[in-house]
DNA sequence: CGTGCCATGTAAAGCGTTACATGATTCA
DNA sequence: TGAATCATGTAACGCTTTACATGGCACG
């Protein structure tokens, strides 16, 4: 639904971009809270342009395709902040492996604690690149700017939130192997 | 995605119901994994008897509207077995309130406080609901067969889900009441 | 010589939300 | 008398995914 915004909103902290850059900040940071393939960028970031709200620049080249670089207008600012003012319901869940865990005792247990450690791993390894982003981003916290703590703030949520789907496949691998039959 | 093989969990778990009922599982339990509409459901389950996932059983009633009662079937059980064999991908994130926070410098603080206050207590609000259900329905951790560990193994990762957010509305708020404008 | 990166796009199908619709019963 | 509950559905629109498409350059 924000897919606009979260563009604007790149293109304002992050600075000016073509819709391929755009593709690798969704693919680097942004995945922690928004997800879009490029055929989505592409079209919004045209989208954008018709509405005003960031303009274009193309920048031709000769061994490989031309680059088109977007920048944010003082109209997708005001819009930008305008839409800030709204409030915002929770994004509505979709997580398969809760439905799988839910039905897991239709397989047999290696089965499913193969698939849970699994996904153990991604989390793992999806937390391990937001730290390091935290490391050397914000090293010291008293010392940013209110813009870069709010920046901040984004990558705290995807810590926090890896952090926590590490913590729970490590209770339901617990739980899972240490079960006895007997009763 | 997974919404048809969401409604054979259910009715595997939970036993046969009407689209009506299904609709509110959703509401209450479900929806700490999946959200899903009426239409949705109702259409699904059409599709599910269709391809012979489920069977349907019409009650017919006086005062009321007749009711659709769907069971699972040996075919729709070994199909979600299948399923659950396969692996599943961490669902892609959409979160509206990380685009806001992240651009809350465009607003007055107060602002962006009162939205993250607001989250706050919605959150909070879900998590009683879920704490309830843990102290209620899953007691003795100790004594629960297999299937009843899966089953509380899904809620627990709602208890994860809102508590995670409980806590960063939290870390959120401290820091952008305690900055301090002068650097 | 194949794979991957750069850089952008079209088209179709599927999924999901929003709006609209019915009609009796129960409760405040 | 107005709102909520029961119980199911259709239709339109928009968002998302998947598949297909191009074409040169660099690297091993």
């Amino acid at each position: 639904m924000a897919l606009p915004q979260a563009l604007l909103a790149s293109l304002l902290v992050d600075g000016p971009c073509s819709g391929y850059d755009m593709v690798k900040r969704f693919d680097e940071k942004i995945s922690c809270y928004w997800m879009a393939s490029h055929q989505q960028v592409y079209k919004t970031l045209r989208e954008l342009e018709n509405a005003g709200w960031v303009s274009s620049e193309t920048i031709t080249q000769t061994s490989r395709p031309n680059k088109n670089i977007y920048s944010i207008t003082s109209l997708g600012k005001e819009n930008l902040a305008h839409w800030v003012l709204t409030p915002s319901e929770p994004t509505t869940i979709r997580e398969d492996l809760m439905i799988k865990t839910q039905v897991g005792f239709l397989v047999p247990r290696p089965a499913i604690l193969d698939e849970l450690k699994r996904r153990h791993q991604i989390h793992l390894e999806n937390l391990a690149v937001l730290k390091t982003i935290e490391k050397e981003e914000f090293g010291k916290i008293e010392t940013l700017s209110l813009a870069e703590k709010f920046d901040y703030l984004t990558l705290r949520r995807g810590i926090r939130f890896e952090s926590d789907w590490v913590l729970w496949c490590e209770e339901a691998i617990e739980m899972i192997e240490t079960h006895q039959e007997d009763q």
